[in-house]
DNA sequence: CGTCTATTTGAATGTACTCAAAAGCGGTGG
DNA sequence: CCACCGCTTTTGAGTACATTCAAATAGACG
C-alpha cells in the first residue's frame, strides 16, 4: 500500500527518522470502502482513528427525530473518527460512511497509546492535529451563532469547494443545520440574483 | 501567589517532578482583573494562554451587526484564550472580559514553545487539553444543529449550572445563539409549565 | 434616592420548517 | 440503447420558531 500520503501528512508537523516511520506504518492497517459502506456505526465501539487515503467520508449523527446532522466531511489527507467516543471509550454516537469508493489507514486506540510512549513526537503531532480541529470547530460554532443560513452557505462554498463537488446537497444542508428544501430555496435565490 | 490549583490541573494528565514544576511555574505570570476589565481585546495580538485561578471570564466575538456571540465562559480551573489567533499569530478576533473580579495565570506563546521543547510532557498535557476542547466544541456544534433553543437551554443548565449562577442572562442567550428577549420568553414558558 | 443596565412584555415581522407533490437524474436491466 | 426505478432536488402553501423594535419593570450600585 502507498504510505507516502500519510507520511507526508505527519511530516508537516514532525520529523520522523526512517525507523520511526517504519514503526508507525507497521501499526496501520489499510482498508477499502465501497460507496455507502460504513467504517463505523453508531452504537459500536469506536476503536480507530482513520486517515483518508482516497475518496470522501461523512460523519453524521442520527437525531431523536430521525433526522441526520452531518458533523464533518473528510477527503484525502484528512483524519476522521468519532473523537468523543474514541477518547472516552463509550460506544460511538456517530456513523462514518463513504460517499464514494474510498480507502483509509486505520490506527487503533491501543496502538496509538503505545505509539505516544515509544515515539513521543506523536504527542506533538496529535497535539497540533487536535488544536487545529478545535480551532476549526470553534470557528464553525461562531458562524452558526452569528450568521444566517445564507452566509453560512457562502462561507462553506469558499472554504470547502471540494466538498460541494463531491457531497450531495442534502448532506451539505445537514452540515449547515438547515433542511434540504431550504438550501434549495437559498440556491435558487442566489441564482436569480446573480445570473440575469 | 498560590500555584497549587494550576499544578493540580496539570497533574490530572501528566506527572511533573519538582524541578519541572518549578520551571513551569517560573514561566507563568499572575494577573488580577477587576470586574469588566479585559484580558484581551479584539484586534490586539493574542500572546498568551490563560488559566483562570479565580473568578469567571467570558470570551465573545463582536459581529458585523454590532451584536455579540459568546464563545465560552471560563471559571476557576479552566484554560482560555483566542485559540485560532494564539496559534496563527493573527490579531485577536475575540475579547476576553472578566464578569467579576478574577485572577489568571498567563503563559506566553514563546514560553510555551520553549516549554514544549524542554519538558515534552507538556506536549501530552496540551494534546489532552486540545482534545477535550475539540470534543466539547464538536458536541456543541451537534447540539446547535439538532436541537431547539429550548433544548439547548436545558442542556446548558445541566452541564454548566455554575455559569447560570454567575453569568448575566443576556450572555447566556448569546452563548446559546438566541436573543435575550427570546431566552426570557423561554424561561417564562418553562416556569409556567412547571410551577402551577 | 437616582441612574444605569438587565430583564420582561407584547405586537409585528422574518427566517426557516413541514408536508406534499412534481421534476430531474443516475444507474441498471431488458 | 433506452425505459424504468429509486433517490435527490425543486416548488409551493401553510406554519412554527425566533427576531426586531419599543416600552415598561426590576435590580444593582454609587
Amino acid at each position: 500500500m502507498d504510505d507516502r500520503l500519510i507520511l507526508s501528512n505527519v511530516a508537516r508537523h514532525v520529523d520522523l527518522d526512517s525507523s520511526e516511520a517504519a514503526y508507525f506504518v507497521s501499526l496501520l492497517s489499510f482498508r477499502h470502502l465501497r460507496k455507502k459502506e460504513r467504517l463505523l456505526e453508531a452504537g459500536q465501539p469506536c476503536a480507530h482513528i482513520n486517515f483518508v487515503a482516497a475518496g470522501i467520508l461523512r460523519a453524521f449523527y442520527q437525531t431523536a427525530t430521525l433526522r441526520e446532522a452531518t458533523i464533518m466531511f473528510a477527503v484525502a489527507d484528512w483524519w476522521i473518527t468519532d473523537m468523543p467516543c474514541f477518547v472516552s471509550g463509550q460506544p460511538a454516537m456517530i456513523t462514518l460512511e463513504a460517499l464514494e469508493d474510498s480507502a483509509v489507514w486505520q490506527l487503533s486506540k491501543e496502538d496509538l497509546d503505545t505509539l505516544y510512549n515509544k515515539v513521543p513526537k506523536f504527542e506533538r503531532f496529535f497535539r497540533i492535529l487536535m488544536q487545529n480541529a478545535y480551532v476549526r470547530e470553534q470557528l464553525r460554532t461562531l458562524q452558526n451563532l452569528s450568521q444566517s443560513a445564507d452566509e453560512r452557505y457562502e462561507r462553506f462554498l469558499e472554504k470547502y469547494p471540494a466538498f460541494v463537488q463531491q457531497a450531495p446537497q442534502k448532506y451539505i444542508a445537514s452540515y449547515l443545520g438547515i433542511t434540504p428544501e431550504f438550501l434549495s430555496a437559498l440556491r435558487k435565490r442566489r441564482a436569480d440574483l446573480k445570473l440575469p
